[in-house]
DNA sequence: TGCCGCAATCTGTGATCACAGTTAGCTTCC
DNA sequence: GGAAGCTAACTGTGATCACAGATTGCGGCA
């Protein structure tokens, strides 16, 4: 069951579209997968150097990543992955619980079998992965992003699911560097049950209901993130 | 009164930032403000020839918008402001009801007596332009803008109010593409009878209310386009 | 008169170079 | 031994060049 959770595919390797394109979806695989930590540095000259380029690609694709705040530029200084504040990160989780919400809600009228059997696919493999023994935080990670796509993708909404990656995109350094630290907040089974809360929702057709579960699974996250104090402010 | 509205400066005229950024901002406004119709081509060269500039800022520029989705670049072909499909522009009404409803139902608890001062302001400028016997549309749609945007503020959400800009970067050209060939739109007053109910809701602190008028606002202004069928499908 | 095809022009993409401001490490002096 | 200052390496920014694919319009043929 598990292996059936995609295996991180490098962007690059794929040959479609130029390679600003490849570079940019490169970056942000690694940024939603949370590979980079708030306040790493990277510079354009070392990252085409290691994906065998020219500077070029690089930079469009970094500068596409800084117009959606999942990258800091400053001019003559090394790009950087932005630190969060606290008051920034209570605001993106209250825009994130309206909008994840909504579109949970949404997934509720729009879904169809084939998503239907998605979103219970993905909601059974991480579960089962929260009750092994040793969890893979990098495998839960995954899944736990797998399933919340699972179910925006159901709601059918192109528009929606592009501002949620954007959201993810910001949030992703973060939420990885709260669970490397914090393992055990996956015992505490919190996610376990809003997922499932959620899936009975959809199933049932109960809009309210989904949207409640996404938005206690978001705001649960979030405070505990919030509770250990290593935001700034 | 009047002539409080801004006048359209250029960014490029400001020195601040980058190059880059002064050619994004310089873009991302002509964009909003519906200096572009859905088509519309535009030629890396030809912007930089025209700003006086190599081609390098621009370039910059224009693959963060088409990050945004506000253009769109496709290899070897000449950038274009994208078209829209009626299915993509219910998709989009829809989702800008829930977020700039958000928006205006978070600026009833978040708005402050400047604040408010400001929507007042915008609203009775947007009013007293409509009333006018011959609007002048540009004027407007700018009008329109300002209290949309001076709502949305008032939210004191940083994280909402990109989002609300990176959706009317896509919308602009289509709303000034309907207002310019249907000018008699202005003459109905739904818009000014929806900015007078949304005022008074924030003013009254009923965010339920500030969150319909809005949706009501947006919705209205949707369905006489998607009526006018000038968009593809 | 109408249509097909070729060629000149224009498109974005990518590489390379020059530059100025930042950073970091080493040396030197106290 | 420690701190201050200088230098060398590194940063992103911008300009210019080369290239391959797309476009457009002109000329020739039917």
């Amino acid at each position: 069951m598990l292996e059936r959770i995609p295996a991180y595919t490098d962007a690059m390797l794929d040959e479609t579209g130029t390679l600003s394109d490849r570079v940019y979806r490169h970056l942000a695989d690694r940024l939603i997968a949370g590979r980079f930590a708030p306040g790493d540095k990277l510079s354009l000259r070392a990252v085409s150097e290691a994906l065998g380029l020219s500077i070029m690609p690089v930079r469009e694709a970094v500068s596409r990543l800084a117009a959606e705040g999942a990258l800091e530029v400053a001019p003559k200084k090394a790009v950087t992955v932005p630190l969060m504040r606290a008051g920034q990160f209570r605001d993106i989780t209250q825009v994130r619980v309206e909008i994840e919400g909504f579109a949970a809600a949404l997934a509720c009228q729009a879904v169809t079998p084939e998503s239907l059997a998605g979103i219970e696919a993905r909601e059974r493999e991480f579960r089962e992965l929260s009750e092994l023994p040793k969890a893979d935080l990098a495998q839960a990670v995954a899944a736990n992003q797998a399933f919340h796509f699972a179910v925006y993708r159901a709601a059918g909404s192109a528009e929606l699911l592009a501002i949620i990656e954007r959201l993810w995109l910001r949030v992703g350094p973060i939420i990885n560097l709260d669970l490397r630290e914090n393992p055990e907040r996956l015992r505490l089974g919190g996610a376990v049950q809003a997922h499932r809360a959620c899936l009975a929702a959809i199933r049932e057709n109960r809009p309210a209901a989904a949207r409640e579960a996404i938005a206690a699974d978001i705001s649960g996250a979030s405070a505990f993130i919030l509770s250990r104090q290593r935001l700034l402010d």
